[in-house]
DNA sequence: AATATGGTACGAGTTTATTCGTATTAAAAA
DNA sequence: TTTTTAATACGAATAAACTCGTACCATATT
């Protein structure tokens, strides 16, 4: 079976240098793992091994010109953000999106933010 | 560390059979095999070692009474949707159900919906 | 030139999830 | 009562994710 971009899911680990390269931009090993060291406990070698599983996965790219290879995400934080939601509205909401978001909703969310989901609500009703 | 009911987080192969027990409702091991042969190819003994570790982590409580086992969900699925989206936002939205909400709606919504949603919005903002 | 430094590659151990075969046992049927 | 059926329990194999030590190599530094 082919998979397109949506299909690609980051495990835990991964995704959690992914979040910190999309904050930083292209970034080393060496630096990664220094952001990375701020709120774990992690080995250098650690995070070099899963960032070199993550290229052969394709959901990072390096330019390896230096000898301290640079690293950057593959796609975007948006693209990866839907794909996950895609997978988890299939596995735990019978498929439907509406139902996430309202379950969403429900839990917990500020004034401000009800009236920027309004706002962009109005918005997709001008579009369709 | 304790952890209470919202950070339960049933893997993939966990939830595919909770799906069918909030579905069902109480059924025992070969009544959830049956269903879930409908769409995959898992042996008996797959689903009854599966429905044996929720039981150990309290996934699912179960009727030993009869012989054959009768399993339910510990918890509804109200509340593991709930969990499940916690855990997403904050893993992937940096904490913010709002971004997460949003980002569900740009991708795919229909008319319906946004006047569900919309309504929800409403009651929301009336309670707080 | 010799050495120290700081990189990558790689193998192996650990844990968790998943899968399923086999042993055993309770109960129904003959 | 004997036999067959149908259930649970359990152990082991496989795979994926994660972790880290060690080897090796390029390049600064002395």
């Amino acid at each position: 079976m082919l998979r397109d971009k949506s299909d690609i899911k980051p495990t835990e680990a991964e995704l959690t240098l992914l979040n910190i390269l999309w904050k930083m931009g292209p970034a080393t090993v060496r630096q990664i793992h220094e952001s990375v060291s701020q709120t774990q406990k992690t080995g250098y070698t650690t995070v070099l091994k899963i960032l070199q599983i993550m290229h052969e996965k394709a959901l990072v790219i390096r330019d390896e010109t230096n000898r301290a290879h640079v690293y950057a995400p593959a796609n975007s934080e948006m693209v990866t953000q839907s794909s996950l939601l895609k997978d988890l509205v299939s596995k735990a909401f019978g498929g439907s999106t509406s139902k996430l978001v309202m379950r969403a909703l429900d839990n917990s969310t500020s004034k401000e933010d009800i009236e920027d989901i309004r706002q962009l609500l109005n918005e997709l009703e001008q579009q369709s």
